[in-house]
DNA sequence: TTAAATAGGACTAATATAGTCCGAAATAAT
DNA sequence: ATTATTTCGGACTATATTAGTCCTATTTAA
């Protein structure tokens, strides 16, 4: 229903990887050997997380990748937006002409009430969040998540 | 960031044009040319939504497809899930090698976690929601939504 | 009988995604 | 200095998915 890529799925592991070890920086072939992903297809993981500021880098021997900030201050929003693009919803990809006659331009404006929501959600979970296990959780997500959409609308 | 299929939009600027009048069925060529979708594009998403209960058809001269129930019972969910199918999150494409290293499974329960609140938040949305204009409201969406993802763990 | 529709499915084209590879630049250790 | 290690940037290919079209059969009202 929802369909993140492989590489956003390949992104959150990397990244749990790193947050459960923050201490030092990972070799790019470390992460790879680790997680069990290819290492051309970590690197190009990687490299898009430091032109976004999710990670930090240090080249040369000894260098590797470090996350950026604090694992609590990383969402889960973040992440993705990097992987996917900032594409909210699908362009109103009807003609003009048609878009008059079938007034679906007023759909669209519903469209973007939804992915703001969806939005909202995955900013408020962060990669902390995600290494922790399922039954501990102390964030919103494990108390009611309140999306206060009519705000929108102000 | 959340991407659906042009065959999503296309749906739902379908759906809502045959909302907004409901009174009697509507033909393929009527619709196409309402929305300025292709025919043979039109034909076969009514296909897939017929298939799926959301439309009913009738055959032969004077046919046509009309919605299976009113607009306040056919969420957004069904209509998204009847295009882009169930899939809720990526599958856990790592091997189980890596998974096992990483402790990559923790996270996938993460996932089905931020999917399930996502697939609430449409499922409490509806066709008749869609068509309303938008400041005139009066769901569940002009209020709050309230996702209780606490109760996902009892 | 004919015209108007939907039904089903095969098919092609276009686009996006996944994944790989290479040469260059930087840095630590020798 | 030189070498080994490692990131950087980008080009490139292969694969998969999505979008879109088209054809033939079936159904039904006039």
């Amino acid at each position: 229903m929802l369909r993140l890529s492989k590489l956003t799925d390949y992104a959150t592991v990397i990244l749990s990887f790193m947050a459960r070890d923050n201490s030092h920086v990972h070799a790019a072939m470390e992460i790879a050997s680790a997680t069990g992903i290819a290492l051309p297809t970590v690197s190009k993981i990687l490299k898009l997380l430091v032109n976004a500021n999710v990670l930090t880098s240090t080249r040369g021997a000894k260098g590797g990748y470090a996350l950026a900030r604090a694992p609590e201050i990383i969402t889960i929003a973040q992440v993705i937006s990097v992987l996917e693009g900032p594409i909210a919803l699908t362009e109103c990809s009807i003609s003009q002409q048609g878009c008059e006659q079938a007034s679906g331009c007023e759909i669209s404006g519903s469209w973007s009430l939804i992915n703001q929501t969806i939005y909202n959600a995955l900013e408020s979970l962060t990669l902390a969040d995600l290494i922790k296990p399922l039954r501990s959780r102390d964030s919103a997500w494990t108390q009611e998540v309140l999306i206060p959409v009519a705000s929108l609308y102000r």
